[in-house]
DNA sequence: GTAGGGTTAG
């Protein structure tokens, strides 16, 4: 500051004082010390405004302006700079017109950048590669591909910048192709660029052999490989599924820099292995390597699917901690968090603490609410979004879909539907078809249902057909479920849920030897009824009961409270709804089952373990039951305590005698 | 002196 009002000030003063070829030489070099350290003070328009004072500024001059305006990205003051070099009729040299080549295309100024190309009357490699770079990296693939093959020569830069724009665009097998066609040619050898390039290709179309081939390829060229290449490198190998492969990269590099870090981590929370990434991130964290923007959202969005809010809340402390940016994708990934742990409070604070909310953000408000129970809160908030001039993409639409389904909106959810299409000129996705299929499946209107099942334009999917069999079990509609199973059993005959939804749905309609055909085939095909699960967490302890679990160390307590409870729910006049179960048992003992369910045990030892108003959070990995949902309301009541069940679909809060879902799930 | 690579959500 000092040293430009010092400048500033002595040139003003020249400027008033007799001109002579000496003070004049003088004048002219204070004038471009002002103009430079209005640049080093970001005061980048005024610089460029100052230059109109400057008769014949240096090229050092125009190229440091040059850098400043691509360093602020302001096409506008660079064109200035640019006209200015124009009207002083000043030739730049093939240095300059490739500062200011890259200056456009940085700025996203590419009829700039080509026409300027076009004139120049002297091209070398660097001002065609930065031409190949500019348009591949905005996108335009055939035109960077047109420079590249007209181009009198090629270097490695030439060929990454055309093979990165291919990956970066997610053209990756065209990326590969011109990779292997480099190899072939005698003049070019890949260098550490093209390599990590055509490794990330391999890596997203999980091509274990192309990788593998590249890999060799690396070990054989003897190059001295940097952490980009190795993260590159462990990142195909965790992406095609040889995370130890990966691990044995990630422990062999020297240098492990955050990126590295968070590939691998990432890798093993894809891989289910929360306990090992969980632990990584945690070495991390004591490396002295800061993690970025894409660590924690890698982590948070590991436990939003995972359920673990407290480790969640944890890995928020530390971000408020060491800072991080609110408005990346970490902060998104925040709103996910809490709005997948049923906290849309803290969801909504944190999001009403961004400073530009993005769409995803968004997104993840309303599905959090839908599946919190709070559907008004979830359609309020994106009639809000509408009005802010947001536009919503398909995503938001399978949010708004499901807020509707879960408060059993069946024709404001059809008017969304519709909506889509014709207002918002989006496209229908499979997501929004298996929505609006489930809403009119569980309110019964099957014959609407079949008529856009049957002339949707793709073919529906599992979880169409899921929702479809869902809906036949509430209504018990045997012809449309064997339709909705049939087309299930094609699409993943594994899935044990299929043949269990249906069997229930005979169960129900008394039909025994269709349920034991079910069970039969069950066997025959080897698939096994995953076993319902639920947890409870206590003074941070995780405590996990099965179906009829009796090893809990409470186990004597918690059956004699529930003995207790059943007596008084019964009183309050509850009645098990035996119809859901699998095998043609006797009623009393049907009973029995569904008294032990996991959640019935979680919910039990919740209660006698804090004291009386605490509220209690159970997770279960499966849907819950109908007699659970039921006995849930009365347990409510009875011991006057808020019980908040997250099964595999949604969030239900029992209170006082009845859920958030209104018995929509 | 000017151009380039790897992690990326709802």
């Amino acid at each position: 500051m000092a040293s430009f009002r010092r400048a500033f000030s002595s040139s003003s003063q020249f400027l008033n004082t007799k001109d002579t070829t000496l003070s004049r030489l003088s004048e002219h070099r204070k004038l471009e010390e002002i103009v430079d350290v209005l640049c080093q003070q970001k005061r980048l328009k005024e610089a460029v405004d100052f230059l109109h004072r400057i008769h014949q500024p240096s090229p050092r001059l125009y190229s440091n302006l040059i850098a400043a305006c691509l360093h602020h990205r302001s096409l506008e003051l660079g064109r200035k700079v640019h006209a200015h070099t124009k009207a002083s009729n000043f030739i730049p040299g093939i240095f300059i017109s490739n500062r200011l080549l890259h200056m456009y295309v940085k700025c996203g100024g590419l009829i700039d950048a080509q026409s300027l190309f076009d004139e120049m009357s002297q091209k070398d490699l660097c001002s065609w590669n930065t031409m190949i770079a500019g348009y591949a990296n905005l996108g335009h693939l055939e035109q960077a591909r047109k420079l590249f093959d007209e181009m009198p020569q090629r270097d490695n830069f030439s060929w990454n910048a055309a093979i990165s724009g291919y990956v970066s665009h997610h053209r990756h097998r065209e990326a590969l192709d011109l990779f292997r066609t480099m190899q072939e040619h005698e003049s070019s050898n890949s260098n550490m660029f093209t390599l990590s390039s055509a490794l990330a290709a391999a890596a997203a179309i999980r091509s274990l052999r192309l990788g593998k081939e590249i890999h060799g390829y690396l070990v054989r060229t003897e190059l001295n490989l940097d952490e980009v290449v190795w993260s590159a490198l462990l990142d195909l190998y965790g992406k095609c599924g040889s995370l130890d492969e990966a691990r044995g990269i990630f422990d062999q590099m020297v240098d492990r820099d955050v990126v590295s870090w968070t590939t691998m981590i990432h890798r093993y929370f894809e891989d289910g292995r929360k306990e090992g990434g969980l632990s990584l991130f945690r070495n991390l964290m004591g490396s002295g390597v800061r993690p970025n923007e894409y660590t924690f959202a890698g982590v948070l969005n590991a436990c939003a699917d995972l359920a673990i809010e407290r480790i969640g809340k944890e890995v928020h402390g530390y971000m408020i901690r060491v800072g991080y940016n609110p408005c990346s994708f970490a902060a998104s990934a925040l709103v996910h968090l809490y709005s997948k742990c049923g906290n849309t409070e803290i969801a909504r604070r944190v999001f009403n603490k961004m400073p530009r909310p993005d769409l995803v953000s968004c997104t993840s408000l309303i599905v959090g609410y839908a599946q919190n129970g709070q559907p008004d809160m979830a359609l309020n908030f994106f009639e809000l979004l509408l009005r802010s001039g947001t536009k919503p993409d398909e995503i938001t639409f399978v949010g708004v879909l499901s807020a509707c389904t879960h408060a059993g909106l069946v024709d404001k959810g059809l008017e969304y539907f519709h909506s889509v299409k014709e207002k918002h000129g989006l496209m229908h996705t499979a997501d929004h078809y298996a929505c609006v299929i489930d809403l009119l499946a569980r309110s019964g209107r099957f014959k609407e249902a079949e008529n856009i099942i049957d002339n949707m334009p793709m073919k529906p999917d599992k979880f169409l057909w899921a929702s479809l069999l869902g809906g036949c079990r509430i209504h018990g509609n045997i012809e449309l479920a064997e339709r909705a199973a049939k087309a299930l059993f094609e699409i993943e005959p594994e899935n044990p849920a299929t043949y269990i939804t249906l069997a229930n749905i005979y169960a129900n309609a008394g039909l025994w030897t269709k349920v034991a055909k079910v069970r039969k085939d069950m066997e025959n095909r080897g698939i096994v009824k995953k076993p319902g699960k639920s947890w409870i967490e206590i003074k941070r302890q995780v405590h996990v009961f099965l179906v009829g679990d009796k090893s809990h160390p409470k186990t004597s307590d918690i059956h004699e409270f529930l003995g207790e409870l059943s007596t008084k729910m019964k009183e309050e006049g509850y009645v098990p709804d035996t119809n859901f179960v699998l095998h043609d048992v006797e009623e009393e003992q049907k009973e029995q089952n569904l008294f032990y369910h996991s959640e019935k045990l979680a919910v039990a030892f919740g209660i006698i373990s804090t004291p009386p108003g605490t509220p209690i959070k159970v997770f279960k990995n499966l849907r819950t039951c109908v007699d659970c949902h039921t006995a849930m309301k009365y347990i409510s009541k009875i011991v006057q305590r808020k019980i908040i069940v997250r099964d595999s679909n949604r969030f239900h809060c029992f209170e006082d005698g009845s859920c958030s879902c209104r018995d929509y799930w």
